[in-house]
DNA sequence: CGGTGGACCTGCTGGC
DNA sequence: TGCCAGCAGGTCCACC
């Protein structure tokens, strides 16, 4: 499910319920996610207050006093919601902790390709999760000049370049694509064909997709859902993801499907070059 | 070294 | 109705 705007959106909505509740229990159901949960290491938190909620590319930063964060990334289907205990637990749901207002955080995520960890706030930056991660695309170290130093000179396919999480991270398979339609450059063209102005002009598509989807609260195209259980509302504004044969929006031509690095990858073929 | 392909999972959809 | 193939928002690792 999420990619930047779905995770940043979860972070925005766990904070006020978060902020100043105390773990006050931890129950481990189903440890064999991406990485196996280590629920005694869960366990340690209980009596740690929450401090604040958030994110870095795609995994959520629960910060709790003491330095210490509890790390969940949501894979492809995962899923966070603050409940009442009394709601019958359903499938999939790995993790509970129970909060010292009575209320109770679920971590659910039927393919188990998440996971959730602690680490200390100091040590991130040399975390093997951690240590190298490319930039945030919504900040002034990521432009069309930092994706050209990087892209010049590889042979890969400008989408699966700007997939890459070693080069700017949060930008997966339907933001990629939006981007690309946006910017007016076929997802598979080599990175180091780009001129300087289309990488400006796929650095700013970038930041303005993203941001786009954040006000609206992410896409839910399958599954996502947020902390309340609503799906987002950008799927109504995709102009290329999932519609294959469909009149692009600009110009009329049927938009086109074609799999690049084992992703769906879809381009209008008039306005993209 | 850069880049690709497969692996990890469950669930849903569409075709027969 | 049942069965099967193909698809799904992510990441990691083995291998060329």
């Amino acid at each position: 499910m999420p990619e930047l705007p779905e995770v940043e959106t979860t972070c925005r909505m766990l904070e006020p319920r978060l902020r100043g509740r105390s773990i006050a229990g931890v129950r481990v159901h189903e440890s064999r996610l991406r990485q196996t949960v280590d629920a005694r290491a869960l366990g340690r938190l209980r009596g740690a207050r929450v401090e604040g909620v958030s994110r870095r590319a795609k995994y959520v930063l629960i910060r709790l006093n003491g330095d210490r964060l509890l790390v969940v990334h949501l894979g492809m289907t995962g899923h966070l919601t603050v409940v009442d205990p009394s709601d019958e637990r359903r499938d999939h749901e790995h993790v509970r902790f129970a909060l010292d207002d009575g209320m109770e955080l679920r971590f659910r995520d039927p393919r188990r390709f998440g996971l959730i960890t602690t680490a200390r706030g100091a040590e991130l930056p040399d975390h093997p999760l951690f240590a190298r991660l490319g930039v945030e695309p919504l900040s002034d170290a990521f432009d069309g000049a930092y994706l050209r130093a990087l892209g010049k000179s590889s042979r890969r396919a400008v989408k699966a370049f700007i997939m890459d999480g070693q080069v700017v991270v949060g930008v997966g398979n339907i933001y990629a694509t939006e981007s690309l339609f946006l910017a007016g450059v076929r997802p598979g063209r080599a990175a180091r064909r780009l001129t300087r102005d289309e990488w400006d002009r796929l650095a700013e598509a970038i930041k303005s997709t993203l941001a786009a989807a954040i006000r609206q609260c992410g896409t839910t195209v399958n599954s996502y859902l947020d902390p309340y259980g609503e799906p987002g509302a950008f799927q109504n504004s995709l102009k290329a993801y999932g519609r294959t044969g469909a009149p692009c929006r600009a110009c009329g031509d049927a938009i086109r499907r074609r799999v690049i690095g084992q992703r769906s990858s879809f381009y209008c073929p008039t306005c993209q070059r």
